[in-house]
DNA sequence: ATTGATGCAAATGATTTGCACCGTG
DNA sequence: CACGGTGCAAATCATTTGCATCAAT
């Protein structure tokens, strides 16, 4: 927990337990959260945090640059801890979303940027499909 | 506004002039509407149009095949008519998006395929950055 | 002691839904 | 004529906000 409380003072950030909480969830696990899914795991042990600061505390974290927010297209935002652009894949069965290697879309940028007169910042790659276990499911 | 018509009824659709409008205006834009935007550009010509229908339609459409809809990361969604699987890039400066060819991720694909035990189906690439325009008014 | 963080409840905003009525096929 | 589509208003759901209280620096 040392690690994480020097993320937050390095970045200006009061200490809370509750952020210290919320960080350390995203940190360790990597099923890419909703603030609702960060919410219920923490109640139990922290049976007064509200809703509200799983949300305030996401903002904060997302502008300091600690978590970034998956859109994958559905009513909520996702949230990952895994800073570094990296592409993501959701499987459209179970709707688990995981990680792609960063290594996989270099190049595309470089395709990117040849294309196109926008000075480009960011990115965001989503890919869907069905999960070994869903295909499994789907053919029996 | 015949293809219009045409490609409602191939798709089992009733014709009627809220769908007409909303299909055609999809078709005859390159700027990404949402919801919202789509209902303003059309209640002046359909003053009893309501938005339930528009979303009604949008999701009719979506399943269809004959739009798609998108997620930049904004709270809404956006709508194209332009249903191929292709690239977009959002200005962060005047929030306009705009399509990338599709050539440009075609082996990516490939790439992703070959790295993944998914069985992929889809995929949704969005870039981020500014355009011409939003870079001249920041040198400024 | 200050200042920012928390937690509750109320507000917001996008999207969805129920239902009576209307128009297309 | 039947059935799906429309439009209104109310409902829902994720997220945000106001504000009084509390805790970290």
């Amino acid at each position: 927990m040392e690690e994480i409380t020097a993320l937050l003072k390095q970045k200006g950030l009061k200490v809370t337990p509750q952020r210290l909480a919320i960080l350390n969830f995203l940190m360790h696990t990597n099923e890419h959260p909703t603030a609702e899914t960060i919410y219920k795991k923490l109640v139990s042990d922290f049976p007064t945090m509200s809703l509200a600061t799983v949300y305030k505390t996401l903002e904060v974290l997302k502008n300091t640059g600690l978590v970034q927010e998956l859109n994958v297209g559905e009513g909520s935002f996702r949230y990952d801890a895994k800073t570094t652009p990296h592409p993501h894949i959701v499987c459209l069965g179970c709707g688990k979303v995981e990680d792609l290697d960063e290594s996989i879309f270099k190049d595309l940028l470089e395709e990117v940027k040849k294309h196109t007169d926008y000075k480009v910042v960011g990115q965001k790659l989503y890919f869907y499909g069905y999960c070994p276990a869903c295909q499994k499911k789907m053919n029996n």
